[in-house]
RNA sequence: UACCCCGUGGUGUAAUGGUAGCACAACAGUUUUUGGUACUGUUUGUCUUGGUUCGAAUCCAGGCGGGGUAGCCA
């Protein structure tokens, strides 16, 4: 499956676009670009923008440019653009030597404000920020002129070049577009371009005491970089006759057509910037990179594959419609392509003492297993059997119904690669009634884990020699909130309620079969007959490997049990 | 209640005036040395009312419902 590179997409951008080169627009170049704000990590709804642009340039033998938009130093910071740059590569994708600032073009931002006070569409306000809302009306009241909206361009340029040295107090000035006060559309009614703010730029640091405005900005780096097609969320169409007013207004010659889609939701999670770093700083989450978190640095940790989040985007499509994906759909994605390509393993999380009361005391047996039956290019490997081997807890019942194909007292089951074992005693603590260890024999004939008399064994567990075993920590999670749509509260930062309190289980006394001993930081297993896994970069400083668990695997099992 | 956008199974989407299809989910079964994977089958849909047309999910009009917009944020 994977690329599904034949499976031509068909979605009303990408047949826009076509539509736009069968009419011979930008005489045939595709040229989109990824424009994030370094004020917060990149989260999975980022993704469908990186996918969808940097896919439709790839599909159009076209361009992609990544550009941060840091057009606001105080919310601004370097931590986000090296987070940003570090998760668009992992996700497989190169804007080769095109990486960007709006912050470039603030030199020529600012010759083009000149412009348009000089052809008198710009002018100087100060009105202060209480009068400047009572001037503006509001969504069923058109606006009124400001008093200072006829000051003459001589003067604007004095006040405006006064405002760029630095000369004024923020909020003291603001630069205005000159439009239509009574615009039904209140981003028409004269919106401010460019205002006084004092603060460092990350990349300009004090080199200016203005900055503009998203609206002013965006369409002329757009038109600057000679983008075609300038694609972003729902939220920002009522801007687009902003947009365009401000590149025909300035007679541009590269003019950029923007087209809005329906930005990811995604059931049990949060994807707002700004409550996604509440979690943060709120330490309800360990960091930007928790595993439960829906960024991209907390899928990667969590051991979610680039693949499987970009096959992901492919399927959820690009419409207008303001919907919620199923987070099952993700959840299918990233087992998908684990399936094919992860390592199986075994792992007892909850272990049980298992003696083979037949089998040689100090024998070992270096028994084959394979690595991956879904591709047989991946080998096999030895694993260790004994006397002394550890199963799940919740592989033995002592009175199982019917249906339970796994150990019980007298029936046998199938050691995985290994051999058949019957359940002959059940030791409990004499105190508690616990049960602390199994005692079995095998069958010496079914090495491997078949019988030469093709006798029908249903279950098959996993299981790791005692001796030869590694300690592991496991951090098993779930979903992180406990209803579907934790962003639809009605009171706004009430959603902290919704959190799941068993989001995360942390196992200390799981153990490994020893091939895993020397397992790398973020390598990904299949834990047989239990999910996906990858090693945790906590390994490193930690005394024992340390897996987070991506994904279960589909249990019927369970699902039957509930 | 101003303006703009959007309504297709439970969810996400396709069909561009001509057989409503795909995926996920759910359910049932086959295969299986993972109760995994694979495979097969089943259930469920065009918001509504009119109109145009031989024919409408698609075009038109009204209604209903959802979303967006009143930062010197992006």
């Amino acid at each position: 499956m994977g690329e599904n590179e034949n499976a031509t997409k068909t979605d009303f951008i990408r047949s826009k676009i076509t539509d736009d080169l069968k009419l011979g627009k930008y005489s045939g170049r595709v040229h989109t670009r990824f424009p994030p704000e370094p004020n917060g990590y990149l989260h999975i709804g980022h993704a469908k923008s990186i996918c969808l642009n940097f896919g439709i340039a790839a599909e159009f033998t076209g361009l992609c440019n990544l550009r941060f938009d840091d057009t606001n130093p105080e919310k601004e910071d370097v931590e986000y653009v090296d987070s940003i740059k570090e998760d668009v590569k992992w996700l497989g994708f190169d804007w080769q030597e095109r990486m960007f600032y709006a912050s470039d073009y603030f030199d020529q931002l600012y010759e083009w404000a000149v412009q348009l006070i000089n052809t008198e569409k710009a002018y100087i306000c100060e009105l202060k920020s209480e009068e400047f809302k009572g001037y503006r009306g509001t969504l069923t009241e058109p606006g009124k002129n400001s008093p200072h909206r006829n000051r003459s361009a001589t003067e604007n340029l004095e006040l405006f070049s006064g405002m760029k040295a630095g000369k004024f107090e923020e909020n003291r000035y603001v630069l205005r577009a000159k439009i239509d006060m009574s615009h039904p559309n209140l981003h028409m009614r004269d919106p401010v371009i460019y205002r006084i703010i004092n603060a460092s730029h990350h990349r300009t640091s004090s080199k200016w005491h203005i900055y503009p405005m998203y609206d002013y900005a965006h369409p002329l780096s757009d038109s600057i970089e000679n983008i075609t097609h300038s694609l972003c969320t729902l939220e920002f169409e009522i801007h687009r006759p902003l947009y365009d007013w401000f590149i025909h207004a300035l007679e541009l010659e590269s003019r950029p057509q923007q087209t809005e889609f329906a930005r990811l939701n995604l059931t049990y999670t949060i994807m707002s910037k700004r409550k996604l770093l509440e979690l943060v700083t709120e330490k309800l989450v360990h960091g930007w990179d928790d595993p439960r978190m829906p960024t991209i640095c907390g899928l990667r940790r969590r051991g979610y594959s680039p693949n499987s989040i970009r096959n992901f985007c492919d399927k959820i499509g690009i419409t207008k419609f303001n919907s919620s994906t199923d987070i099952a759909l993700l959840e299918h994605c990233v087992r998908d392509d684990l399936n094919t390509t992860s390592k199986r393993v075994m792992v007892v999380l909850h272990p049980l003492r298992v003696v083979i009361e037949n089998y040689p005391e100090n024998q070992v047996e270096e028994l084959d297993a394979i690595n991956n039956p879904e591709d047989e290019s991946m080998g096999s490997r030895k694993v260790p059997f004994s006397k002394e081997i550890y199963i799940e807890q919740n592989d033995f019942l002592e009175d199982a119904p019917k249906k339970f194909f796994r150990l019980t007292p007298g029936k046998e089951v199938r050691l995985r690669y290994a051999y058949y074992i019957t359940c002959t005693q059940v030791v409990k603590d004499e105190e508690t009634g616990e049960i602390i260890e199994l005692r079995c024999t095998y069958d010496p004939e079914t090495r491997g884990g078949s019988s030469p008399d093709k006798r029908k064994v249903k279950g098959t567990l996993h299981w790791v020699s005692a001796r030869q075993a590694v300690d592991a920590e496991v951090r098993v999670y779930d979903r992180l909130f406990t209803v579907e749509e934790p962003d639809a509260v009605k009171d706004d930062d009430g959603y902290e309620k919704f959190l799941n309190p068993a989001s995360l289980e942390i196992l200390t006394n799981c153990k490994a079969e020893p091939s895993l001993a020397d397992a790398s930081v973020g390598s990904r297993f299949q834990f047989e007959r239990q999910g996906y896994f990858n090693v945790d970069p906590d390994s490193a400083s930690s005394e024992q490997l340390v897996f987070n668990r991506t994904i279960a695997l589909r249990d019927s099992w369970a699902k039957k049990n509930k």
